[in-house]
DNA sequence: TTATTACGAGACACCATGTCCAGTAAAGTG
DNA sequence: CACTTTACTGGACATGGTGTCTCGTAATAA
């Protein structure tokens, strides 16, 4: 079931006003903050087209990040897959005094609505997450670093440290960071051929 | 200035209810659906009663968390720090079912609200850090691991890991992950004298 | 007893929700 | 060109939570 070819097409317009507005807002205001209502006078738009294309401030927001995230979301892979890790973290980070809010409200929001968890996953956690695993498997292919902790748990603490540090704000999430992870990285998964 | 002497006494059986209300429809409707009106009628007690207190529902759960966490919260250290290291991970992973949505929640209200972050980390986030990073320096007087890589670092890999999982919840967070993380940490401290 | 503070219950104005309806706008079809 | 179909802005509407206030009552110390 597509949408249909009749009548009058969807406004681009009104949809990039209404995400710019809410990641505006956002800011402003905080994830909490946010109505609906509020998007739609910001935006200068009828209640009624947000209500048209999506079911809740979280979907609106969920589409804006990932429109915000695209840019750091396919990079090119560089010859060098440590290089590259270290770029990703950074890309991450910039974005994550932005980002970060969003997204922690959209998981408290996620808890318990399974439907919209299933979807944050597929479409913004789980591209994040491949984008780590994917590097590093290159570097084990590369024969960069050896094998010695297990794949899924260092890409779970490489991101993890990243989120606990966005969320509890007792310490900054700059490149000093983005490298040090680098570095522990190498570490948890050791020399070749360990 | 302390709570005044004189009056009727603040009731503890009230207090209670409120808590023990605002952890029940937590659970039941998840963290965004609780109001304060709903706590208050769940309670059986006056709205009023609950703002005298209380300024917001994040206040209300942030104080019926610190009082669900209060028996992992202060463990007695045993000679070996590792196996404590182990038993609080498992401790506060068998919570997280409970605390982790929460805890969530309050870090997206936490958001913009200068305030409530700080006491928020003063209270909880600060002193569950500390569990972990003082088990550690334990662990490294004891010279059961080297100093690797930065106790700091270690301790937000070892939370971040765990707040990682529950949040997206791709995997779970249960006690083969407690055995991993502890691994890990065994890794990223090294040897001793390295 | 009196002063003081807490309690449950309910009223109140305010605001966001999500739905609905109007009138208008933009596309394809005859 | 009319005609059909869908999208748009704007507003009305009932519902429900907010935070404050007031009432009558309860519990404590002086």
């Amino acid at each position: 079931m597509e949408t249909s070819i009749l009548g009058r097409p969807r406004s681009e317009p009104a949809r990039r006003a209404v995400l710019d507005a809410a990641l505006r807002l956002v800011r402003r205001d905080g994830y909490q903050a946010v109505t609906i209502k509020g998007i739609a006078e910001e935006a200068g738009v009828g209640r009624q087209t947000i209500y048209r294309w999506w079911t809740s401030k979280a979907e609106v927001l969920l589409e804006a990040v990932i429109e915000l995230a695209r840019p750091i979301a396919q990079p090119e892979p560089t010859g060098d897959p440590l290089h590259d890790l270290r770029q990703i973290l950074r890309g991450s980070f910039r974005l994550s005094p932005v980002a970060g809010p969003i997204i922690s409200g959209l998981m408290a929001d996620a808890t318990n609505d399974p439907e919209f968890l299933a979807k944050l996953q597929s479409e913004l956690l789980a591209r994040r997450r491949a984008l780590i695993r994917e590097t590093l498997e290159r570097a084990q292919r590369d024969g960069l670093v050896g094998a010695g902790t297990a794949l899924d748990l260092v890409t779970d603490m490489v991101w993890g440290t990243m989120w606990y540090r966005v969320l509890s704000r007792h310490a900054p999430v700059d490149e000093t960071l983005a490298d040090q992870v680098t570095e522990a990285v190498l570490t948890l998964l050791g020399p070749v051929g360990k």
